[in-house]
Order: structure tokens, then C-alpha cells, then sequence
DNA sequence: CTCTGTGCAAACACTTTGCAGCTAA
DNA sequence: TTAGCTGCAAAGTGTTTGCACAGAG
């Protein structure tokens, strides 16, 4: 299955429309393993589409997430990054150089929602979540 | 115990001086059940200290993050949030109006770091969090 | 007395919004 | 053709920084 042609049924699908630049954004965000931020993927697809705005970026991505084709990473107060990669994997964020690097431990992929909150809440996301201290960080120590 | 002479006893051990501001900050973020942002601190400390500066909230909170007295909320994209207790609790978002709500689950409490990432790095927090929507906003739809 | 902490103000970074022209369907 | 998308510009929001003065130790 290509994840390109996955994507523009999933916006046929929301009904949006799919433009170069969304598809160039997409693209960006599929290429990148450093879960980036609008920033780093508007530098990124200028490279390609020079003439894009950063709000097009912006915007994209945001729409992305609306049809669960890209989720904002969870994070302890920083600038919003994103991962096109929806499930499957988990986090572990550097508080140093606020590298966010997946990780995939099968046991989190499905943990169990507390009977307290499911009858009260409808839960979207589930995640397990770690901060630290990475190997390159420690090193600088 | 008192909360607010452990948390003298804390300031003094890491060597900061204990302010009214600080004193008035760490009040505040105690006596809030909702996970409040520097903004809401800062409203909630100038009822008692009116002459104290947004900028002296947001570094206070800072601080008492690293003195491990509070911990910045784990959340997406979002501002900043505070909370004062740091342990045996977990958090539900609302993606909806952004209330964040306590919960416990004693499983969750002290979940197993994977060999793969204990050995590269120093895992300083461990966290599993919820996104959805809430009660509330349920109805509302 | 000394050195940290505070308040003020400005700078900064990131995000959001409004709008006119453009373009995918 | 036309509803939705883009690019630009400006405003908004939240956070950080530099500095002189104040106050805790």
C-alpha cells in the first residue's frame, strides 16, 4: 500500500480537496523521524515548494490531525510537534535537547482504560509517556 | 505534615530563598484542582498579593519544576500547565475545553520502563495519559 | 552586607485570524 | 462554476530576557 495514495483517500474521504501543498506537507511530515514542528516542516517542503507559507503548513497539519492523519505529540509545555505516524509506538522525550524519540513496547499499545473513566469520558487517545535524559545528553555531562 | 513547611524545607535544602512571592505562588498552585497555566496562578495569587509581576509567577512555577515541587502537565500543544502534586496521580484531557482531570489507577503508578530504553537513557518521568472528551462537553453536543 | 529574587519593560517565538485572489473538483 | 484553499499581513498570546532595585539570609 502506498502512503500516499492512502492519504488522498483520506481527504477525499473529510472531503477536502488535495492540493500540492498538502500533499508536500504530508510528505515532509511522512519523511521526517524527529517529530517536527510547523517550522522545521515548512523548512523542510520549501525545499520543494518554495513558494508555501508557513500558516499553509500550519494549517495543514492541523487538518491532519482533525482526520487522524497525523497526531500532536504529547509533551510537557513546548512547541506543538507532530507525528505522522498515528499508533503503534510510544514516546520518550529528552528534557534537554527536546529530541522525541518512538519507541514500541507491545504491553502499552492497548492498555486498559480505568472502568472509573470510560463510563464517564469518551476517551480518544491513549498514551504512555516518558521524559528523561538521552545518551547524547548524557554524554555532555 | 504541613505542605507549606515541607515545602520551606525544600526551597532551603536547594538553596533558594523563601519569598512571600514564592510562598503565595506555591499557595495558589496547591489550593487549584484545575491544573492551572502561569495566567491563572497569576490571578488567583494577585487576591492576596497584588503587586506581584506575571513574570515572577511564570519563574516561580519554573523553579518549583525544578525542585521537583511541581511538574509541568504532559499535554498536546497546548499553554503551559501546572501541577502541584507530582505523584500517584494520573491525568484526562478534554481536547474539548482543555479541563484536565485527576485520576488514579494503581496499576498505572509505577509502570515497567522496556530494557531497550532504561539502558540508553535516564528515564526521569513516567506518565500515562488520556485525551477525550468529557463528561460536559458530551452533553453539549 | 551580599547575593538572590522581584518588577518592569521590551523582545521574542509561536499561533491565529481576516481577507482577497486562486484552484481543485 | 464555486466552495474550499492559499498567501500575505497583522494581531494575539504566551514566554523569555536584561536590568536596576529590593529584601532574605
Amino acid at each position: 500500500m502506498d502512503v500516499m495514495q492512502d492519504f488522498v483517500v483520506k481527504c477525499r474521504d473529510a472531503g477536502l480537496k488535495v492540493t500540492p501543498q498538502r500533499l508536500a506537507v504530508y510528505k515532509a511530515l511522512m519523511d521526517s523521524v524527529e517529530h517536527p514542528s510547523a517550522d522545521m516542516v515548512y523548512r523542510k517542503v520549501r525545499q520543494t515548494l518554495p513558494s508555501i507559507s508557513l500558516d499553509t503548513v500550519n494549517r495543514a497539519l492541523l487538518t491532519f490531525v482533525d482526520i487522524d492523519a497525523a497526531v500532536i505529540v504529547e509533551g510537557s509545555g513546548d512547541v506543538r510537534r507532530f507525528d505522522g505516524t498515528t499508533g503503534g509506538h510510544q514516546h520518550f522525550k529528552c528534557v534537554k535537547c527536546r529530541r522525541i524519540i518512538d519507541f514500541h513496547y507491545a504491553p502499552f499499545d492497548d492498555i486498559k482504560v480505568p472502568r472509573a473513566l470510560c463510563g464517564r469520558f469518551k476517551i480518544l487517545r491513549k498514551t504512555v509517556y516518558f521524559e528523561g535524559i538521552c545518551d547524547l545528553c548524557m554524554e555532555k555531562i
